[in-house]
This record gives structure tokens, C-alpha cells and sequence, in this order.
DNA sequence: TGTACATCAGTGAACGCGCGTTCACTGATGTAC
DNA sequence: TGTACATCAGTGAACGCGCGTTCACTGATGTAC
């Protein structure tokens, strides 16, 4: 049957959310287009009347996500915390959530093997974000490799030792 | 036919590296255990002659990869180049052939979405590597985590010079 | 030292499963008149 | 405003392909005597 244009929009937008919250937890590869449709609450079918292909999604996903960093980063003073920005960033909760977390930090190994379109959605994302950061373009590289490198690699290890370690050296030298 | 245990060995280590090479080029959802094989010159019926399942595999090359990084580590100052580490890590070259690069700049992230064991063998190696570059710990794992995020960036990225700024921008602040 | 035989790495066909994608069909919505 | 009809998001079965894994078989090697 033929559905309301608006609650249609809205799926639409669920589609994508989920998309990125599963991309982000699992990897493209280990999430199905049957999983993404299911967390949406709708059949795998209707995949196709939203998107042409999973990879199309997979750049909806991307460009999500780093649109949910960027207002992140907006934000970053405003928020009445004692934590700093790059406190939170590296934090035991960001390590263990990266379904609710950094896309660069979760996908950007995989994107590096994409096509050029997923590629462009994460690198507008990253402009947008240097560009909010502002002050010294090669500082904000800088830290923002720094943050990224310290997630991934407290995500790749066992020791929960080991990987507070790293969380904790890096902010402490950031700070 | 039964073969000789001495070639055995050798093929052994051949799966084990070029598994390892093939992984860090397009990671190991991307990589069958037939393309693995074929590259060691065999059939891919052998492989359960010499690994119990993918996932050991992947944990075997995980730990020669590492095994690779940290020999290059140990040799870090013996080498006569003008070139530093740091600039030879963060190089066009490396972020062009992952390949033939490190480990974790290519795998943390599917990695972090592993088995405890494939964690534990990144765990190793990186560990060894700290162990090696000596000095203040917490500098040392600052500056790794700043050099992998580089590298990871500059590979996630579309536009070639925006990768070359990321490369530089991390080279010039670690320098 | 020579001989019989058990071993086991390697081959290549086959299996089974999961996934991306397609397709015939449905029926309320939105549009044309 | 009311009526006829075309649209198209959504459903669920089915398709086709690729991949990890299994298996019957081979035959030179290494071992036991």
C-alpha cells in the first residue's frame, strides 16, 4: 500500500540512524541490510525503495555520523562539565560505546578500502569539524589524529589495564 | 602425497605472510582463504592442514605483522637516512602501501571487533614496540596513537592534498 | 641396508549457509478531473 | 466536493553467488623392523 510522505521521510531518517549506530558497533561487513531494516522496524525488502545499493547507504551512514560529531564539537564549550572536549573523547565510556560514538574512530579503516563517494562523506565531515574547531589548522589536525589513534588503539587491545593506559596518556598529554 | 616436513615449514610461514600482507591491504572480511592460499601457491583445501579456522589465521598474521613493525622499531636508529621514523611512518609511501606497512594502522579497528585472542596478539606486539622505543612510557604511546591516527586519516580520506596536510601536519608536530 | 607400510600435506569437488538483491503483489495515499 | 485511478512504500518469498569448511582420495616421505 501506498504510505503518508511524511512517516516515509521518517523512516527514511531511521534507516540511516540505525545504519550508522550498527556500522559503527560491527563494521559495514558484519551488519546486514536485514538487521538495519529490522532496528528501523521494517521488512528487508523495502531496503530498495530507500536506497539503491547497501554501499549507498553506507554513505548516508557516514555522512550521519560525522554530522552527529560535528554538533558534538559545536557544542564543546557550552557544556556546563568539568571535563574538557578531548576528556570525553578519550574516556572508558566513548571506548565502550562507539555505536553512539566518533565515526572516524570506528570506521575509518574501512572507509580507507571504499569507494571514493564514502571516502568524500567522511572527509566533508572532517573539514566541517576542523573548520568548527578553528584556531591552528595543523594543531587541530594534529590532536584530532592523536584522539583517533588513542580510541583505536584502546579498542584493539585486551588488557583493560593496557588500554586505560592509553586513554590516560593521551589525555594527559593533550591536556 | 606426503611432503617433505622441511617444505612444510616454509609453506607454513608463507600462508602466515602473505595473509598478513593481504589482510593490511584490504582486511580480513575482504580477503578469502582461497586468495590466501592461492598467493602461498597452494590449493585452498590445504589450508586445515595448517590452521584450524580463519580466525587462527587471522591471528597469526596479526602477530608476524607486529613481529614486522617491531623489528623496524629495533632498527629505527641504525638506519642511515635523513629520513626520522616518525617521517618514514607518516610517509606517503606507508599511507600508499598498507600492505607492506603497520599492523595496526591497517587492522586495529576490525581488530578491536575480534576475538580476545586476535586482541591479545595486537596486545603483544604493541607492548613489544613501547618496550623497544623505551624512554617515558606515556611519550611513547602518545606518539604511537598520534602516528596510527595519521596514517588511518590520511587514508580515509578522498582529496590528495587534504591526505598529504593530515601526513604533514602529525609529521611536523611530532618533530 | 633393504623392504613394507603407515602417515599426512595437498588436491579439487562438493556442501551449506548467509547475504545482497529482485520480484510479484498489496492497498492506502495523493492526484486529476 | 466527490469520484476514479495511478502511484509507490512496504511485504515476504525467492534467487544467485561467494565463502568457509568438509571430504574422499593421492602418493612421496619417513619409520619400524
Amino acid at each position: 500500500m501506498r504510505y503518508p510522505a511524511k512517516e516515509t521521510a521518517a523512516k527514511h531518517d531511521r534507516i540511516v540512524k540505525e545504519a550508522s549506530r550498527l556500522f559503527r558497533e560491527r563494521g559495514f561487513e558484519n551488519v546486514t541490510v536485514g538487521e538495519v531494516m529490522k532496528a528501523a522496524g521494517l521488512t528487508h525488502g523495502a531496503f530498495y525503495a530507500h536506497f539503491g545499493s547497501k554501499q549507498e547507504l553506507q554513505e548516508a551512514a557516514v555522512a550521519y555520523g560525522q554530522g552527529v560529531s560535528l554538533s558534538r564539537v559545536k557544542r564543546r564549550d557550552t557544556k556546563k562539565s568539568k571535563e574538557s572536549y578531548a576528556d570525553r573523547y578519550l574516556s572508558p565510556w566513548h571506548r565502550d560505546n562507539p555505536g553512539d560514538g566518533c565515526t572516524m574512530a570506528a570506521l575509518a579503516q574501512e572507509v580507507a578500502r571504499s569507494t571514493p563517494e564514502i571516502k568524500a562523506a567522511l572527509e566533508r565531515g572532517l573539514e566541517a569539524i576542523l573548520s568548527a574547531i578553528g584556531g591552528d589548522r595543523k594543531e587541530a589536525i594534529f590532536q584530532l589524529a592523536a584522539k583517533v589513534g588513542g580510541i583505536v588503539l584502546a579498542r584493539a587491545v585486551r588488557d583493560a589495564r593496557l588500554s586505560n593506559e592509553i586513554l590516560e596518556s593521551v589525555r594527559q598529554k593533550l591536556g
